[in-house]
DNA sequence: CATAATTTTATACAAATGTATAACAAGCGA
DNA sequence: TCGCTTGTTATACATTTGTATAAAATTATG
C-alpha cells in the first residue's frame, strides 16, 4: 500500500484552502459537526495537516470566522467604493450589496448566525464580532453622513450613529431574512424595498436613492 | 451504593423541564455540544430518561427550537394584544416588547441564531423557521393594517405585507445586534429608535407611536 | 397494605472525536 | 544528482458521544 500523492502549497495558499474548507463544513454540518476529519477531506488533506496550520481545531475555527467578516464587509464595501457616482450611488450601491449575490447567500447566512450564536460564550468570538460590527457601522456612517448633508439634512456624528444603527438593522433583518427565504421573493423585491426603506430612514426625497438607476 | 432518590412528574411538566434545560444547554455549549449528559445533569435527571420522552437526541433538539419560537412570538404578541389603547398603541408595544426583555436577551438571540444557523441544511429546522416567519409576519401584517387605515395611507394587502417585511427585517436586526450590544446602548436607545424608525417606515407623522407615551 | 404500572436510574457498548507522534516524501539548495 | 528541510501522511490513543437495555424505585389503584 502507497501513500497518498500530495502537492506542496506556499503558506498562504494553504492557510487559504484549509479556512475555506472549514467555512463549507461549518456552513453543512454546524461548529461541531465540522470535525477535522471531515475538513481535512473537504480540503484534499489528511487530517494531520490541521494541526500543522493551525495549533487546535478552536484555532482554526476562529480564524474562519475572522476570514468570513473580513470578506463579508471587504465585498460590500469594495461594491460601494467602485461607484463612480455620487454619494448617493455609493449608499444605493452598498445597499443593494447587500441584497444580491453573493452577499445574499444562504450559505454565508448559515455560516454567520452559526458563529453569532457562539459570541456569547465565547470570548474568542465575541472579539471578532465586536470588531466586525464596530467596523460595518464606521462603514455605514460615512456613508450617510454625505447623504444627509448634501440634502441639507442634520448630519452631525450623533446624528449618523443614530441613522447607521437602524440601518444597519434594517441590512442585517433583511439579508438574513432574505436569503433564508430566498425563494419566496422576486429577485428585485429586496433591493428595492431596502432603497425605498433607507430612503424613508433617513428621511430623503422620494426616489433620490432608487429613482431611476438600474442595478446590475 | 444506592440508587439517587426521585420524583415523579407529570408528562407535561417533564417534557417542558427537559426542553427549558436543552435551551440552557444549547446556549451555551452549542448544538452538538449539548450532549445528553449535560442536558439531563442540568434538568437533574439522568440521561436515559431523554430517550423516555423523545426518541432521539435530534427529536428533543428539534422539539426545543420550535418550544423556543412559539415562546418568542407568543409574548410578543401577549403584550400588544394587552394593550388597551388603539391601534397605534398595540403596534407600538410590540415593537417596544422586542427591544426590552424578556424578548431583548442575549440568550434567547444565542439560541435563535444558533438554529438559524442549521435551517438551510435541516429540514426540520427548515420546517420550524418557515412556519415562525409565516406567522410573525401575519402578526406584523394585522398590526400594521389599521394603523395605516387610520392615518388614510394606502392599507391594501400588498401594501401591508411589503411594509410587514421591511418592519419585520428592521426588528430582527435591531433585536439581534441590540441583544448582542446590549452594553453598548443605553436602555431606552433602542425602543426609542424602533418606534420612530417604523413611523419613518410607515410614513406616520412624527410621534403617532412614540408620542406622550411613556413605555413601562 | 399489597400489587401492578411505568417513570427513572444505572450500566454497557460501538462509533466518532481531538490530539499527539512517528514515518515518509516533495522540493529546494548545493 | 545528492542531501536536508519540512510539508504531509499515517497510525495510535484516551475520551466522549448517542443509543440500547436491564434493574430499581415511585406512585396509583384496589
Amino acid at each position: 500500500m502507497s501513500r497518498k500523492a500530495f502537492r506542496r502549497l506556499t503558506l498562504d495558499e494553504r492557510k487559504r484552502s484549509l479556512l475555506e474548507a472549514t467555512l463549507r463544513c461549518v456552513a453543512q454540518h454546524g461548529l461541531k459537526g465540522a470535525t477535522v476529519r471531515r475538513i481535512a477531506e473537504e480540503a484534499g488533506v489528511t487530517a494531520g495537516l490541521l494541526r500543522h496550520y493551525f495549533g487546535s481545531k478552536n484555532d482554526l475555527v476562529t480564524s474562519a470566522y475572522a476570514y468570513l467578516i473580513g470578506q463579508l464587509t471587504a465585498d460590500a464595501e469594495t461594491r460601494a467604493r467602485r461607484s463612480v457616482g455620487d454619494a448617493n450611488d455609493q449608499l444605493r450601491d452598498f445597499l443593494i450589496a447587500n441584497m444580491t449575490t453573493p452577499n445574499l447567500s444562504e450559505e454565508k447566512v448559515s455560516l454567520w448566525a452559526t458563529f453569532v450564536g457562539r459570541v456569547r460564550y465565547e470570548t474568542d468570538f465575541a472579539d471578532i464580532h465586536r470588531e466586525g460590527y464596530r467596523d460595518y457601522l464606521a462603514l455605514l456612517e460615512s456613508l450617510i453622513e454625505p447623504v444627509l448633508a448634501a440634502q441639507g439634512l442634520p448630519h452631525a456624528s450623533a446624528d449618523c450613529r443614530r441613522h447607521a444603527i437602524a440601518v444597519n438593522g434594517l441590512i442585517d433583518g433583511l439579508w438574513m431574512e432574505g436569503s433564508l427565504n430566498a425563494g419566496l421573493y422576486s429577485r428585485t423585491l429586496l433591493p428595492d424595498l431596502v432603497t425605498e426603506a433607507c430612503e424613508r430612514l433617513l428621511g430623503l426625497p422620494q426616489g433620490s436613492l432608487s429613482g431611476g438607476q438600474q442595478h446590475t
